[in-house]
DNA sequence: GTGACTTTGTGCGTTCGTTCACAATGGGGT
DNA sequence: ACCCCATTGTGAACGAACGCACAAAGTCAC
């Protein structure tokens, strides 16, 4: 195979830092560049491929650059090339293992989330603490009782873990997920998990976001001071 | 009612800019605070704190000092006091109106979510396209069909919509929400949602999230290029 | 009342991220 | 073969956020 791209990148430069914000907009980009392939377009420069990112063209250029030179001065950027690039620095191009534990509806909805499966994530295991639930059929899973956690997660390789439980029980189950080899944890209870050195940690809170709009929302009609005077020394 | 702290703060100070990485703490820290008040704990340190919410306690210094002075040296902070300090800024005293569109799995959990109403969101609607769900009672609330959509969000002053449909119907959904006078959208659709002006979206991917993992993921099992080779000038 | 001790609030240097603006460069027309 | 044009890739300026380290300020014991 000749290189499209000679000079593609050095191994000095990929090993060394993605910046953390680069990594977050990825997925978008990913996500804007599957919707233009599937629409059947082939090339796009990084002006509109930043419209349909919402991002800025000048941003999107610097993200893309900490890949390699992947585009084409006077032309743009080859869809199906670029997905390809950017699958591949995610580490999209492999297959990941994931159990989901807590079944509740968040539970439920993420294990029906089709974006999870089209992006190499397999839902290994599907556990829940509720004997009621286990044996339950969801999304062609059968629900199995948290005490085959550990087997599950050595038997089928799960290296990431999604934790949808309750507040009260997350800590737990990350311990034992941990425990029993689990390297990246997805965080949707609503506590601070602490996790040894090594592990990491994502969280998504549901209610937190809905607070920050609160915020800019009271902003738009005035603030919260109005009722406050001026104290000054 | 005389002023505990006197020289609390300003109205140029907090009408001018809170950083937007401190107003996206503020959530973490409340609940943190929460906790304690819980297990009735009265007076917190910064390092405590910052412990419980997972940050430096420096970092969390300087958050609350953008809202005020709100510690005592040598002491630390009254839980409860800045409980309240921190929802009013942002903007938590005060009712929150909400509707839901897309009652599906992730729609429900978000229908059933208690953290919601303890914070000061009421969901005055959960509505969805499909008829076969009109009608359906979940967690106190009957769903109504998304043509009502206008009608609610006027009658009820909503304004914050929760968007969790499928992608392919967001943005119309959006629009909709957006004309009926809606300036607050929390969006779970998979899609980059364009709004005029003065409307705040605020974006949740579950997806996303797990990408970001396999990143840091892959990066820990030795990179993504080992079968690439240095290719220089 | 005084002094030792604790903890806040913040000035400052550093690092990280964004944006501008343009030189470098490939493509395509003639 | 040459030139023009569009678009990338990036240096440099700017700005936001972080974290250290310490002076200021309050508490508590005696």
């Amino acid at each position: 195979m000749t290189p499209r791209h000679p000079n593609a990148r050095t191994l000095k430069e990929s090993a060394k830092g993605i910046p953390e914000a680069t990594v977050a907009r990825l997925p978008v980009y990913l996500r804007a560049l599957q919707g233009l392939k599937d629409r059947g377009v082939a090339t796009v420069s990084s002006e509109e491929l930043a419209a349909a990112a919402g991002v800025n063209s000048a941003k999107l250029r610097k993200d893309l650059s900490h890949l390699g030179s992947y585009g084409t001065r006077g032309v743009g950027y080859e869809v199906e090339y670029l997905v390809y690039q950017i699958s591949r620095e995610l580490g999209l191009t492999q297959d990941w293992v994931v159990a989901i534990i807590g079944v509740g509806n968040l539970g439920r909805a993420l294990a029906g989330y089709g974006g999870f499966a089209s992006r190499g994530f397999r839902v290994a295991g599907l556990l829940d603490a509720d004997a009621s639930i286990v044996g339950e059929r969801i999304s062609g899973l059968t629900v199995e009782h948290t005490d085959k956690l550990e087997t599950i997660i050595k038997d089928q390789g799960v290296s990431i873990a999604v934790i949808a439980t309750p507040a009260a029980a997350a800590q737990a189950v990350c311990d034992r997920v941990v425990a029993a080899g689990v390297t990246s944890v997805l965080n949707f209870a609503p506590v601070v998990l602490s996790v040894p050195e090594g592990v990491d940690v994502r969280k998504v809170d549901l209610s937190i976001e809905l607070q920050i709009l609160a915020f800019h929302e009271q902003r738009k009609a005035g603030g919260p001071h109005e009722e406050y005077i001026e104290v000054h020394p």
